[in-house]
RNA sequence: CGCGGGGUGGAGCAGCUCGGUAGCUCGUCGGGCUCAUAACCCGAAGGUCGUAGGUUCAAAUCCUGCCCCCGCAA
């Protein structure tokens, strides 16, 4: 059996798997990534960790800016592989791609497909409240995450998972599971499955604007947001024309006019539309996190009991 | 050269504009008071003010280099 694969992938999430085919000793020989973009303070130019990662074991790098080239897809083609893996790679696929390698391309997706199809399915499961979720391993085709599927995993979701946290549980498990297949999928004998285009949603991207908290909402929508926009964009709220960011929140249990401040005793105490919100965890523009209640400790009049966010 | 905030006893902050022997709210330790409380009272320990230089009689405070942290924007 040969294994001749290329890996295509950008961010950690796309690394994580890489690292765990490379540790089980499937090394890709080629790796596509996207190209070095400015980022960061400064706007420095600054590689993906995909890239990182595959020059540390000298894995040579593509990175075209998409595949309307025609030299970037003969590249490509030219690579002769079996197979290509594609995990969060930030480029469209044209049917010249696909087809290349004898195997075609499979992508590892964050989700139960066909649930929650699209760019941000870790996130919107845990916004929507779900209690599980998990990763599908597909086949590639032209129209995006709706390719048969090859194999799926499940993992449950917790009452304190962030999207931090189970950005880095999938990864762990799309990474075993992909290990896992990798020969099976090598000899094809995985059987696909096709999605059942009825019960198809879809993952909208996440966006600075939803992550403002309105204190309207119930404790527990405001818990989800905390939550599932962490670490990014981070849920915020304004006070006094600030912008204070929530890592972190509990459950209160008092309840009042919704954005009265009821009290500082574990944390910055809120009513919503029904119980408490106690922010826990916060953060104010140029300063690091901090626990409220220490915060409170020298800036409380900033925020005194009674008064409304 | 994208814009900006910040590094002060264990924590969170003030002081810096108008240089002159470090302050606040807590925490910690010891003692006291109370049926009791995130209670209160008394006392104590703990800081080369990120770092290296410069200006000055004198620098946390002014000037310069460097390190580190963070917000916005992408």
């Amino acid at each position: 059996m040969s294994n001749r694969f290329i890996f295509a992938g950008t961010p950690d999430f796309a690394a994580t798997h890489l690292q765990a085919l490379i540790d089980s000793g499937n090394t890709p020989i080629a790796v596509y990534t996207q190209p070095d973009r400015p980022s960061g303070r400064g706007h420095k130019l600054t590689p993906s960790p995909v890239k990182v990662l595959a020059q540390k074991y000298d894995i040579e790098v593509f990175q075209p800016e998409n595949f309307k080239a025609e030299q970037d897809v003969a590249t490509f083609v030219n690579l002769n592989a079996d197979l290509a893996i594609v995990v969060a790679y930030g480029v469209i696929l044209p049917q010249s791609i696909i087809d290349a390698p004898r195997l075609g391309c499979i992508n590892v997706h964050g989700s139960l497909l066909p649930k929650y199809r699209g760019a941000a399915p870790i996130q919107r499961a845990l916004l929507d409240g779900l209690n599980e979720t998990g990763v599908t391993i597909m086949k590639i085709v032209k129209k995006l995450d709706a390719g048969d599927m090859l194999y799926k995993a499940t993992l449950p979701i917790s009452a304190t998972d962030t999207s931090g946290s189970l950005f880095e549980k999938l990864a762990t498990l799309g990474a075993k599971t992909l290990v896992d297949i990798l020969p099976s999928l090598l000899e094809g004998k995985l059987k696909a499955i096709p999605q059942d285009e009825n019960e198809v949603t879809f993952a909208a991207k996440i966006t600075k604007e939803e992550a403002k908290l309105d204190f309207s909402l119930t404790q527990r929508e405001l818990d989800l947001k905390i939550r599932g926009l962490n670490p990014w964009p981070k849920a915020y709220f304004e006070h006094e024309g600030v912008a204070y960011k929530v890592l972190e929140a509990k459950m209160g249990q008092q309840s009042g006019e919704f954005g009265t401040i009821l009290s500082h005793q574990d944390g910055l105490e809120i009513a919503t539309s029904d119980k408490s919100i106690i922010l826990t965890i916060i953060q104010a523009p140029g300063k690091g996190p901090v626990k409220a209640q220490d915060y409170l400790r020298s800036k409380g009049e900033l925020f005194k009991i009674g008064s409304k966010l």
